[in-house]
DNA sequence: GATTGGATCTCGGGC
DNA sequence: GCCCGAGGTCCAATC
């Protein structure tokens, strides 16, 4: 059962599987994988194609791929994803949302999405299938993730005094007219302190990012001085002189706990 | 050829194609689909799986997927995606140079992919594969796209009075202590202009940004004045409250040229 | 719908 | 290797 490879050069194939529906054409005429994506669009299935194809794309920017042989992956709310065998985007694609078409024109098969809002087409040219797939994914599960910004926020309201000494945070996602600060709270001596949180090591962004907050609380309360502090496991040397020259701080925390086994 | 589809309940299917390679199994024991991975990666093939699995990842950050129907996609540059039935976005993933493995435990298959510098960890354990595929892919197609940054510093250097009339771009990248300005310039005046390029709407991060160019000039130059010119199709209302309490300016460009047919 | 900023961002270029 | 910024970024939260 584990060894005896069978060696079938089959032109069509079709299996379906009891537990998880999955439906394959191997080395199929174009004409059956029109109607096998006809068939997946319309009952909302998840759609695999391998095979040899050119790639037009018009939207925000647009994009011209000759051709060669590629994955390609439409999902039911949309997504279209067309994978190359190297590298971790895809070359080409359009985002959930988008409305999927086949048509069979002469010897090609051209699959099209499009999209509106803004309103963007992507035109896959197929010239040969080798291979395409209808799968019905079950899948409830949620994923859950640690070590986000929002768990470094929860590490420091759990713990003021991990910032500062005597820090008191007062609000979080505190409204200025340059956008909402992570942490707003005061100093030991009631000095106002802006904190900007970063779940990495940061650069010049971060840095005025911070800064157009500060200023956006100076400039509501002027003479009255504001502290802003940047939190992150480390910081660049170019965003040390940023810091230094806008009068800025910097503290070093991660969003887990470190390990002190 | 085209409607007689079969429906074979195939425990174990193996197809060979001439044109393009692809290998798939439909339905296979674990057994095998370890043989077919172990094979797929020592080709250096793109490698195909669909079934249930439970996923673990630790890196960067950590995150745990419970059991769920998706499709795992291990590419030969050490990219791996695991792709749920919606989003554009892999719910886990591996970056190239990866190195993946798989070993068989009790009834369970597990895909591993460890990366290092960061050491990063992807675990995936299936329960069951409804289909595994080795596909060799031949691509040496490159994409070509227009409508990026860089065609729209084209568009001003190849004329410069677009910006402004009388506009005189010196250099590109040129380089500050907060980074490299997009183009570097004079006004008719003689007058230094910083100029920061976006292709498309841009919010307050592009006017900090172009802030920060504009404060590291002026550091160098002190008394001299420096203007900054945001170069974007458009502006957010924020942004330009930002551009406006800075003294920075704004002016409307596409990196395509407006059709005027 | 537009806006804003996070992200295991990814990716390329420069040093 | 690190640093830095672009990206058809994607994406959720918020307004």
């Amino acid at each position: 059962m584990s060894s005896g490879y069978t060696t079938e050069p089959t032109t069509l194939v079709w299996t379906q599987t009891a537990g998880m529906p999955v439906s394959s054409l191997t080395d199929p005429a174009l004409e059956d994988v029109r109607d096998l994506l006809d068939t997946g669009f319309e009952h909302g299935e998840m759609i695999t194609l391998v095979g040899r194809c050119a790639i037009d794309y018009d939207g925000r920017a647009s994009s011209h791929l000759p051709p060669g042989e590629r994955l390609v992956i439409c999902k039911p709310d949309g997504t279209l994803l067309v994978h190359r065998d190297e590298q971790r985007k895809p070359v080409n694609w359009q985002p959930p949302g988008s409305t999927h078409s086949v048509c069979l024109d002469d010897d090609r098969l051209i699959v099209e999405s499009v999209r509106s809002s803004p309103h963007e087409e992507l035109e896959i040219t197929f010239k040969t299938v080798a291979q395409a797939s209808r799968l019905e994914l079950d899948d409830m599960s949620e994923l859950a993730l640690e070590g986000s910004e929002e768990d470094l926020r929860q590490r420091i309201l759990a713990d003021p005094d991990i910032l500062e000494t005597g820090f008191n945070a007062m609000a979080t996602e505190r409204e200025t007219s340059a956008g909402p600060i992570d942490i707003y709270g005061q100093d030991a001596d009631g000095t106002p302190i802006a904190v900007e949180l970063k779940r990495r090591r940061v650069g010049p962004d971060a840095v005025g990012q911070l800064n157009r907050y500060v200023e956006a609380l100076e400039r509501n309360r002027p003479g009255k001085s504001v502290r802003g502090i940047l939190v992150a496991p480390s910081v660049t040397e170019r965003a040390t002189e940023l810091l230094a020259s806008e009068g800025l701080e910097f503290v070093s925390l991660t969003p887990e706990q470190a390990d002190t086994s």
